[in-house]
DNA sequence: CAGTGGTCTAGACCACGCC
DNA sequence: GCGTGGTCTAGACCACTGG
């Protein structure tokens, strides 16, 4: 299966599979998000180049770096508990002064530094956790793990800022170097705030790259199936 | 149709469409996916508030300031025929030399800057187009009536910066403030490169915000259907 | 034209939320 | 339990690509 060669059509591929070709499409489909493959109406189905495009298909940094070809790594800068301020509270939807674990990573990419992330997590989350499991650990692995919580979703919000002078040197940019700010706050499946992590990754080293779809395919006319 | 209502039923809705569930389905995930309707498994589909998440849907300035609520504007600051550069001519695929057509707008949100925008077409593309036409109308609508152009999809990156001298002084913001930097090259139809635009928007008042699903839904164990 | 992906159907069954 | 969304099926027809 080499780049840019064609999958057997689905109507053959289904049935080899055992299921319907609706459903291979549903997987298929899957996969052309990926960007892993590609469909040509009337031509065929294809295997794309490898890296065609990410997107925006937020996961964790680890998996990220991979998919960019790179090899990820972590070092733990700092770990301890807080209480929380006002405004953290409020992020973690928990009372102001509860204990909160805060966790400070150095993420590399190819042993170079790419991100610094610092991770809020309400204590009573995680009780007994120490800063060590994180080191080059996932940290939502371990929750998997450890306390059998699964993520469910979240928000992230996405701007671009410049390092201040602690992340200067972390990073090692210079001063005011442009950056991306990460804001993410995730829930279990409980709906239970379970995280708030803020990363500024290196903009010199970071881009995203989206595929974009005709901005409205502009449906020909849509069926003329709805009588009403 | 209030936020947080609920929708009716699938089975009650699709054939008041006269459609098949599954047909209703599809439509459904689409405005899901837009970020205007929710889904909640054994519970319902509701009205999610107006701009819950865009995620990355990349559209035009327009309707991406009009999903955020407010209102966009445009201004040629620069119009003109330039011939291309090794470096541009490689970007829209034609030989270094052509004629371009380059177009500089500020693109205004509420009549206050929001991003520069540098537009290059290649000049066979658009013959006889003069930068007046673009002064707040869409380049895409004047591709697709004049042209007879559409749109068939395209790459574009995203990268953190710090505006320059002039950037600064069209977008009104200090010298090296943050900004994004998105670079998209659009192709039509049939495959040929139809523009490279190169926008900066102003890191104070653009950011992005994504919606995060599960990492991975890790499928409970998929059916045990296939045989093989 | 034959062969491909794209869409729709009508119905079945599963999985989850809530009362 | 009951009602909801989630998934699968088997088959039909449409739309596009290619020789």
């Amino acid at each position: 299966m080499d780049v840019g060669d064609a999958l057997p059509p689905e109507r053959t591929l289904a049935p080899e599979f055992g299921v319907a070709r609706m459903t291979l499409r549903r997987a298929i489909e899957e996969v052309v998000r990926e960007g892993r493959l590609k469909r040509k109406h009337g031509a065929g189905t294809f295997v794309a180049g490898p890296k065609i495009a990410q997107g925006l298909a937020v996961t964790s940094f680890s998996e990220d770096m991979r998919q960019r070809g790179n090899v990820p790594s972590s070092r733990t800068l700092d770990a301890g508990e807080l209480t929380a301020s006002p405004k953290l509270a409020k992020r973690l939807e928990i009372s102001s002064g509860e204990l909160v674990m805060r966790v400070v990573r150095l993420r590399l990419a190819d042993d170079a530094p790419m991100a610094v992330e610092t991770l809020h997590v309400p204590a009573r989350v995680v009780p007994e956790l120490e800063g060590e499991a994180l080191d080059d650990a996932s940290f939502y692995e371990l929750l998997h793990e450890r306390y059998g919580i699964d993520l469910a979703g979240g928000v992230q919000t996405i701007e671009a800022t410049v390092t201040d002078e602690r992340e200067s040197e972390i990073l090692e940019v210079p001063l005011h170097s442009p950056a991306f700010l990460f804001e993410r706050v995730s829930r279990a499946r409980d709906g239970q705030v379970v995280e708030f992590v803020r990363s500024v990754y290196r903009g010199d080293r970071y881009q995203f790259r989206v595929e974009l779809q005709p901005a409205r395919p502009a449906r020909t006319d849509d069926h003329p199936a709805g009588s009403a």
